[in-house]
RNA sequence: CGCGGGGUGGAGCAGCCCGGUAGCUCGUUGGGCUCAUAACCCAAAGGUCGCUGGUUCAAAUCCAGCCCCCGCAA
């Protein structure tokens, strides 16, 4: 089938990879454009520029699509059968959403309804949910609204990061693109329209997510954040004025009740070497693994060596 | 030249402003104690204070340049 690949971050790869091996003509492949990264603000390809490049296939990195006439120009004489979209990044215009045949397929990383937006893997793990999973669907002129195609439901360990998860899905989300697009050229596919009244929404993340809220969540849920919230933005408090990162943190059994009672959202308490943290509820975080600003990352243990807490010591 | 923090025995830190015997919490080694512990007691080993140069009677400390690590920003 003759296609345009539109896709930036890692999880787009698989499916710009899967869609090659599959026999698709991918006449195409359009991404953001290379974005300043690390410490010096060195410009980077995205993931797919990258892949795409390395496959021989074109690239073209346009600022603006909405109202871009030379990339207008250069896409509709290629009449592709079906506009393939992961993660892209930007709003498809109607202009494109009309060009293809058989119209723009979208692979989105949750069970739709739930979850649309731009960080649904996340949202779904910083949730606590127990499943999650991928679904290609007809895009239309909403964000994430389009009638569903196929759906593929993936679990969630409890141990499991959304950095994890990202990979998961995007290597399970591959093969399902390739049988979406088979089934549509098949006529076997029958969009089905989404139950709106369902829908949740997974907004992009900021730097904000990532503050604990020692009295307004429990251990379990900060944890849950946590896991989401890898590797960006994290999880991170405020210790005497400076940004305190926890890397690594587990909910820990509850203390005796005397001394839960006393315990204020934030508190810290040393117990044989170890670092907990008193969150909503009487509920306690162990804290693992930490690292202050412009300091090395360092276990619990190593972390109380050089900074021996007050007893007035607390976290937020 | 985007902003900022840091490099001190094996680990994590203090000391630096106000130059003048290398400090703290651990770890390691040896010994002691205990039914027992990431417990306690005693002792010991281990440091070119990131690198180079400068100022000075004297530099971890002040000045200049360089290397490396990290937080922010993106």
């Amino acid at each position: 089938m003759k296609l345009v690949f539109c896709g930036t971050p890692s999880f787009a790869v698989p499916t710009l990879e899967a869609l090659l091996v599959a026999g698709h003509e991918i006449t195409l492949v359009v991404s953001q454009p290379d974005q300043p990264a690390g410490r010096s603000r060195q410009l980077t390809a995205p993931a797919v520029k990258q892949a795409a490049l390395a496959a021989g296939l074109p690239v073209t990195q346009p600022a603006n699509i909405r109202t871009n006439a030379e990339f207008h120009a250069r896409l509709e004489p290629i009449a592709p059968e079906a506009i393939v979209v992961v993660a892209y990044g930007r709003i498809i215009p109607s202009w494109m959403l009309d060009l293809p045949s058989l119209g723009c397929i979208n692979l989105h990383a949750s069970l739709l309804p739930k979850y649309r937006g731009a960080a649904p893997i996340q949202w779904a793990v910083a949730m606590g949910d127990a499943f999650t999973g991928n679904t290609t669907m007809l895009l239309d002129d909403g964000l994430d609204t389009g009638p569903i195609l196929l759906q593929q439901t993936v679990e969630i360990a409890p141990e499991q990061t959304a950095v994890e998860m990202f990979d998961v899905l995007a290597q399970a989300g591959a093969p399902l693109m390739v049988e979406t697009l088979a089934g549509l050229a098949a006529g076997t596919i029958h969009p089905q329209p989404q139950n709106q009244s369902l829908a949740t929404f997974a907004p992009l993340l900021d730097r904000e997510d990532g503050r604990m809220d020692f009295a307004g969540r429990t251990a379990t849920e900060l944890k849950n954040r946590w896991r989401g919230f890898q590797p960006w933005p994290g999880a991170f408090t405020m210790l005497d004025g400076k940004k305190l990162i926890v890397h690594r943190l587990e909910a820990a059994a509850a203390p005796h009740a005397a001394e839960s009672a006393l315990a204020e959202p934030g508190q810290l308490r040393i117990e044989n070497h170890r670092l907990f943290a008193a969150c909503a509820e009487n509920t306690w975080l162990e804290l693992l693994e930490l690292q202050l600003e412009g300091r090395k990352r360092l276990t619990a243990a190593e972390f109380l060596h050089g900074n021996p807490l007050a007893a007035s010591a607390r976290l937020g």
